[in-house]
RNA sequence: GGUCUUGUAGUUCAGUUGGUUAGAACGCACCGUUCACAUCGGUGAGGUCACAGGUUCGAGUCCUGUCAAGACCA
């Protein structure tokens, strides 16, 4: 049977959709135990990841690739153990960052403002941009390779999720836990919106103090008081100096003067002002500092806001009405600097509140807004994760986690936004206030009919706080939700620990009373080469979609993967990639060769008959099939541990030695000597198809499509082949196939290894090493004499072997356990085996002395080292089997120091 | 100010119950190719594991401190 000749490089971008299609129609990404399905069993527990919804607008960036490479290598190695699986995709609505878009697009287009487009056209609008580009983050996605249910696929507007959200407000709502009033929040006066404390972000900036004199009442005395904004002073209601301050002591309960204004404020006495900080004074500003609204609260001073939602000053701000709050700041203090109350300025190194999107300053103001009274949530976050019903990877994110919730603030949900679920409360013109599961009609209160709808939607962090249970259905109990929740790993960056993950925790534990997943597995962020964030401005940003073109979706998978450990920032250059792409080329080749040795099985070979494949008995395998028999099966256990351990990255990298340099430097180039042997050509090919088949399931998570397209091949010959019995049970693609199961270690595989080092691997490299010293070539073919005391059997038997890795002459080679050179030859000393060259015209030269002399050196210096260990206290506290080790080691070095030695002579 | 992370080869990083003079990739130097692969093979150079103490028979790994870079929270 002829198989159609395989191209020789690995061509992935006409593999990639072909396979991807095929997995889709397949249906093999959907769970194979299904509660909508006949013959389904309730009792076989699933695995369950929900997807960290990007925006449904935005573009795949590398952040996006790190998750899905991470989530989908978690789903494919569960789904190759046979575990149910499922990983429910979708997208977020992403309230600011959408609205933004198609504000900037409208204004761009159409050149109207999305209020002149009024609130119902401008959400049309919104919709139908989401319908245009909404497909493109998931069509990136897949080309990932994610092997996420799209039957299931949900987006945090959809009916079924608006309803989920609907009941989240309502309940927390009928439960007391949701409650509107005016609060100091962050406003973002370009956004015309609130913000909550997490999306300001504090950045350390050059600003000014400006030192200023707040005059006392009816007198010259005045208190000196300093302030980075000046503008704020027309919002003043107190000087605060501390109560066992000598220098204004004698001031506290009198009356100062506001400049400009000339309003009479008190002076107070407060703890909170720090004496040896400033002036020692402090002024009050309730209306736009979260310190000063704090020292209001005490002291019952009166708020006064002077800025309105633009942040320009407002009727309260008297001359400086109509001003931008930068503007008013400069005027203002040129107007105090001519009423002679300036003191000074100096430069200041302080933070200042930025909005997370834009960048612009957040303006900490007196607003209405909806919160959630968010202490009750907390307690139960911080117990589940305390008690282990959650566990975080890695684990000092726990401390974090921690930290946040147990100084957590009340949590401000309303957004002056129109993209968004919009708050389902209800105002009658009586001022009461209607919530509930459907539109109401009337006032719940007072039956006025006269009702509208409150203008704010919900955070967009509230919608995705419910996402793990409103995407299987919540709040109906559908089969769905009973089955697949609670949900098993969440798996995202640690950036939004505390965005999301914490309130999917509180928010999941109060409506469905259970964690929503019990591992938080923690990626890195992805930086530059250089370890530098990706910024536009650096102009560093790698584009993942240019990656994947030119290198492949396994190359970019792969090095994400392999490149990073839990919780740990990871640099990404481009090599690496590259790198990783010659990886999936050295695979598709070595897969090549192992089709083609399968081909080469024309007839049934007598070592198969009766359907008995020689794969099972072990006393026919030569070292060399032993040895990487011996060499999986520690790789089976490494994998295996790793990943219960959450190390895929070092799992990966075990895999990618092994199959490099383990099975194709070595172990294929003896099988193309095994193959030449009738004797052993049929179950060298059983040898071959069980390990590549072996490590191609073990890579399948990391690189998914170039393993399932060989692994057909490879199926495919072998159906076709004499030895079609090694694949009877292969299902029919790897994504499904039976993950390999990792064996206790047993004797035979540390003896067969160290055997192949001594017997083949040692001799060769030496023979090689030697060829590049001296400048042999391969061509030039010459003989050579082993002396082995102990092995000498074994080197006879691999004689050939040896000579064929080594491109020495096995007709002119020889062993021996004994043997005395005539004469100062040329010779080599590995271990206890003496190699000779035996090359006419080669005598000793003085490089090979130095060489035997530095040798011998390095040998003495492990001797000196190892006795000085085992005359010490190791010896005597050290496990036993670890000094044994240590004594072998100390005299195999003897062996070889007094093998050298003789050699010199 | 508090908490945390990182500091290992020229570069980017591994190195998880402490086990014996440290590994990979890329880069570099030299050699090589008829039959899986130049997206390749072979050989080699390159590190006092930031620094100083400590615990231990034994420390890159654990503890303390110092220095440097960074993150998060105030």
């Amino acid at each position: 049977m002829t198989q159609p000749e395989l191209p020789k490089a690995y061509d992935f971008k006409s593999t990639e959709p072909r396979i991807y299609e095929m997995w889709e129609q397949g249906g093999y990404f959907q769970p194979w135990n299904d509660p909508n399905k006949p013959g389904f069993d309730p009792d076989i527990k699933p695995f369950v990841i929900s997807i960290p919804p990007p925006n449904v607008t935005g573009e795949l960036h590398l952040g996006h690739a790190m998750f899905v490479s991470m989530e989908d290598l978690m789903i494919r190695y569960h789904r190759m153990k046979g575990i149910p699986t499922l990983w429910v995709p979708g997208t977020d609505h992403a309230g600011i960052a959408t609205q933004l878009m198609v504000e900037r697009d409208l204004l761009k287009t159409e050149e109207v403002t999305r209020e002149e487009l009024g609130r119902e056209e401008f959400v049309k609008r919104t919709w139908e941009w989401k319908k245009k580009y909404g497909g493109i983050i998931t069509t990136q996605i897949r080309r990932l390779g994610a092997s996420c249910d799209w039957s299931r696929e949900r987006f945090t507007l959809d009916d079924g999720l608006s309803r989920a959200v609907r009941e989240a407000f309502v309940r927390l709502y009928e439960k007391g836990l949701i409650y509107r009033g005016p609060r100091l929040i962050n406003w973002s006066p370009g956004l015309k919106t609130a913000v909550s404390d997490l999306e300001v972000e504090y950045s350390e900036e050059e600003a000014t103090l400006y030192y200023f004199k707040y005059k006392l009442q009816g007198s010259d005395e005045f208190i000196p008081v300093a302030t980075i904004r000046p503008e704020t002073i027309l919002g003043d209601t107190a000087v605060a100096v501390h109560p066992d301050d000598e220098r204004y002591k004698k001031y506290i309960g009198r009356n100062a003067i506001v400049p400009i204004l000339n309003r009479a404020i008190p002076v107070i006495a407060d703890d909170y002002v720090s004496m040896e900080f400033g002036t020692g004074a402090l002024k009050i500003t309730p209306g736009h500092d979260p310190n000063d609204y704090a020292i209001a609260q005490r002291h019952n001073l009166p708020i006064i806001s002077v800025l309105d939602t633009a942040a320009k000053v407002n009727e309260n701000g008297g001359p400086y009405k109509g001003q931008d709050r930068f503007e008013a700041r400069k005027n203002m203090w040129a107007d105090m600097k001519k009423a002679g109350l300036v003191i000074k300025t100096e430069p200041y190194r302080t933070t200042i509140p930025r909005s997370q999107r834009g960048g612009e300053i957040v303006e900490p103001m007196i607003s209405t807004q909806w919160f959630v009274t968010i202490e009750p949530l907390a307690q139960a976050a911080l117990e589940a994760v305390r008690d282990g019903r959650i566990k975080i990877v890695p684990e000092r994110f726990e401390k974090v986690y921690f930290n946040w919730l147990e100084n957590i603030k009340d949590w401000c949900i309303s957004r002056q936004l129109w993209w968004g679920h919009r708050i389902p409360v209800w105002y009658c013109p009586n001022g009461h206030m209607t919530t509930g599961r459907e539109d109401p009609t009337q006032c719940g209160t007072c039956g006025s009919t006269e009702i509208h709808q409150d203008e704010d939607v919900l955070d967009t962090w509230f919608s995705s706080g419910l996402w793990p249970f409103s995407t299987l259905g919540w709040p109906d109990e559908t089969p769905d939700l009973k089955y697949f929740y609670p949900t098993s790993y969440m798996e995202t960056g640690y950036d939004i620990l505390f965005f999301w993950v914490a309130r999917m925790i509180m928010l999941g534990l109060e409506f469905t009373g259970e964690a929503p997943f019990h591992t938080v597995y923690l990626h890195g962020l992805i930086r530059d080469e250089h370890g530098r964030k990706m910024s536009k401005t650096y102009g560093n940003v790698i584009d993942p979609l240019i990656v994947m073109d030119d290198f492949g979706t396994d190359a970019l998978r792969f090095t994400l993967l392999v490149g990073s450990s839990p919780g740990n920032d990871t640099s990404l250059s481009v090599k690496k990639v590259e790198a990783n792409r010659n990886f999936a080329n050295k695979i598709w080749n070595v897969g090549r060769f192992v089709i083609s040795a399968i081909a080469s099985l024309d007839h049934r070979p007598s070592t198969i008959d009766n359907g008995q494949l020689s794969i099972v008995d072990r006393q026919k395998w030569s070292l060399a099939d032993s040895w990487i028999q011996a060499r999986l099966r520690q790789l089976v256990r490494d994998v295996e541990r790793l990943f219960q351990n959450f190390q895929y990255g070092e799992a990966g990298r075990h895999i990618y030695e092994f199959l490099w340099s383990d099975f194709a430097d070595w172990y294929v180039e003896i099988a193309k000597g095994q193959l030449q042997d009738e004797e052993s050509k049929a179950r060298t090919v059983e040898t071959l198809v069980h390990v590549f088949d072996t490590a191609l399931r073990l890579l399948h998570p990391f690189t998914p499509f170039v393993t399932e397209d060989l692994w057909d091949h490879l199926r495919n010959a072998v159906r076709n082949s004499p030895v079609f019995a090694l694949a009877a049970d292969w299902p029919n693609a790897l994504i499904v196939a039976k993950w390999p199961e990792p064996g206790e270690p047993e004797e035979w595989e540390e003896s067969k290894i160290a055997d192949f080092e001594e017997v083949i691997q040692d001799p060769v490299r030496a023979n090689r090493n030697f060829h590049a010293e001296k400048n042999i070539k391969p061509s030039q073919k010459h003989g050579v004499t082993y002396v082995n005391p102990y092995k000498a059997e074994l080197f006879r038997e691999y004689l050939p072997t040896i000579s064929a890795l080594s491109s020495t002459d096995v007709e002119q080679s020889f062993v021996y356990e004994q043997y005395k050179p005539s004469g100062a030859v040329t010779s080599l000393v590995v271990g206890s085996t003496e190699i000779y060259p035996i090359l006419s015209g080669m005598k000793r030269s003085e490089g090979d002395t130095a060489r035997l002399e530095k040798e011998l050196k390095e040998a003495q210096s492990h001797i000196e080292r190892l006795e000085k260990l085992l005359a010490g206290d190791f010896a005597s506290k050290a496990p036993a089997q670890l000094v044994a080790k240590e004594r072998d080691k100390l005299s195999a070095y003897k062996e070889t120091a007094e093998k050298i030695k003789a050699q010199l002579k």
